[in-house]
DNA sequence: AATGAATGAGACTTCATTCAT
DNA sequence: TATGAATGAAGTCTCATTCAT
């Protein structure tokens, strides 16, 4: 059991920086082992196949999400203030977990992986909270009127995503605390919410 | 001549496709001759390397951008307007070149690749004519005041790409009539440019 | 002492089943130990190897048929009545243990395995007991004169299995009382030893 | 082409040899293109996979047999002939393609591999053959009335070779002239075709 | 007496690349 | 200009075996 859960953790930290860096397809079982520090086998003694170890590393990713996103709106007052924390969660979690999400924005628009259907939980997750903050601020009026939730929640996370990559990866050196007003600021313009 | 640029073209057509649908490395050589239609060796003859052939690719589609780019925006008399082009050129080209800009933003930071370069130019050029944009109508008055132009950029262009490939992918039966505005409207509230 | 007993009957049963219908090396270690539902490492507190393993069946598999052989044969009066209560005892067994029977003749002429000893002495004994009773035979005048028992012994042998097998695998619903007429009156005349 | 049909020919005869000694789950790919001289990837080149390979040259050894036999029993006159020219068609088959006999014999009631229907019609062939002739020689008073062809058929094929393999593994410093009318005798008196 | 996580050599297979034509 | 058979390094996966419990 000790052995087991560490040897799963190895392994997945392990896949996680190395996919978020190359790719799926980019990625050798080697490298993984090697990195984790454990036998090849190992791997195929625990999953069915290299594609089964990425499937389970996104649902771990995706309940690690789900759980910072739950702690950090928890005390939410006003639609603000949900959307400020929402902001500040997923910059968070992209600067703690960029290998991950790298990963995630490289596999988003596949249509042909075995984990396709964990990606599209995961961004059903990701989205679905946007989207109901968003219905939130619409209809008590702190949002911009005729806004449309769903579009404008994939839209919303898609700045941010986008905006924390090119951060992390092509200006490394400025801080979260740098960047996060800057991109709170444009979307809470983008929906109307008032000055941030 | 006429025969060796139909033969690029249909290879190019053919990487494209299957590169946006599978990824650089998800597809191969074998895959890329057969629906181009040609032998194997013909893509060694032409180019040096599979590399090198999504290299050529890259610039490619770079260059078929800036001029939808320089048409679609020579027009423009102020910020506003020539700001709403680009939001429509970026739409318009993603839905066009849905495969490339799937490849683009899969590849887009990745840090190992041989064509890393050309990628970092496209990303460049993107950012660059939003930048100034944005740069230009700030200066003007007409957006916010104290927008960081480099860090807008880049997260304005995010949105609009996330924005649009899942409109593409996940709700195709949208018209670009009807996602346009939606899209447009959060940008200029971003940028506060004022009602689109 | 009853749960050890038990766990190796498990293993030959499973062993014997799998190996039978898959072949040697087209059985893992991991199907036996599933089918017995013992763990993995059993076989090896068991066994020295998986070699080992089918070893120790096959002479299990010896033990049986041999057994088998003498209560069948033991009140016969005539060559005849011998023949005929070998052709029976055949029958039966390869019948009752159909998957080792296939076994046998899957790994019968193969010279590079462990246990070739086992196998040899399993056909040794197998034809020589054909053999005693055909030289019987002859010298009483009961069949052909001018016979080689030895080449006759495993030719008969082999005529047995090879209709037995074809019986089981490609017309199982005939019974047991349908082929043994046609077999024994294939089987006396070939010996010249009358109308059976 | 050439160079195509010279590399089959080689794949196909190392495989049949290592096959035939050390059966299919026995032999590894690498062992094959060794002794065909090619690269282990020009396998892959020509055949889907290894089982693929397995396939077409036990098609390939059917379509050598069914020649062989027609050549030899073409000119029977009667069915005593006939016969006689079958027993001798497969030993001299059995002898010439020896490693490819001992493949067959050991797949033969296999009942979960992906080349069962191609030992299917193997056996079709062959069997049928053999029980037209028999048919035919009971219709004309030649055999034992009363004969049922099929097993018969199937029988007298097992026996010869099994007697035949005895002979090559166990025996090999005999001569096909001395083999010959001892099996011959005993196939005749089986089917009661009067002396040999 | 029995377990099952872990191993690593070696199996099958893929695929970018070469080269004679 | 184009072909496609052949290559071999490198990939994914299998599986008999070990060992701490």
């Amino acid at each position: 059991m000790t052995r087991s859960s560490d040897t799963l953790e190895r392994l997945f930290d392990a896949a996680i920086e190395l996919i978020g860096e190359h790719g799926y397809a980019g990625t050798t079982v080697d490298e993984i082992v090697a990195r984790a520090g454990v036998a090849k086998g190992t791997v195929y003694y625990h999953f069915r196949s290299k594609a089964d170890l990425v499937s389970a590393l996104l649902e771990d990713g995706l309940r690690r999400l789900a759980a910072s996103f739950r702690e950090e709106t928890e005390g939410a007052q006003t639609p603000q203030e949900a959307l400020r924390a929402l902001v500040h969660a997923e910059l968070a979690y992209i600067q703690r977990y960029q290998a991950f999400s790298k990963l995630v924005m490289s596999e988003m628009w596949r249509v042909d992986r075995d984990w396709q259907a964990s990606v599209g939980m995961l961004r059903a997750g990701y989205v679905s909270v946007f989207a109901g903050v968003i219905a939130e601020g619409v209809t008590a009026g702190a949002f911009r009127a005729g806004i449309d939730a769903q579009t404008s929640a994939s839209a919303v996370f898609g700045m941010i995503a986008t905006a924390a990559l090119d951060w992390l990866v092509f200006a490394p050196e400025k801080k979260l605390e740098d960047v996060e007003p800057v991109i709170r600021a444009l979307v809470f313009g983008a929906l109307g919410a008032g000055p941030a």
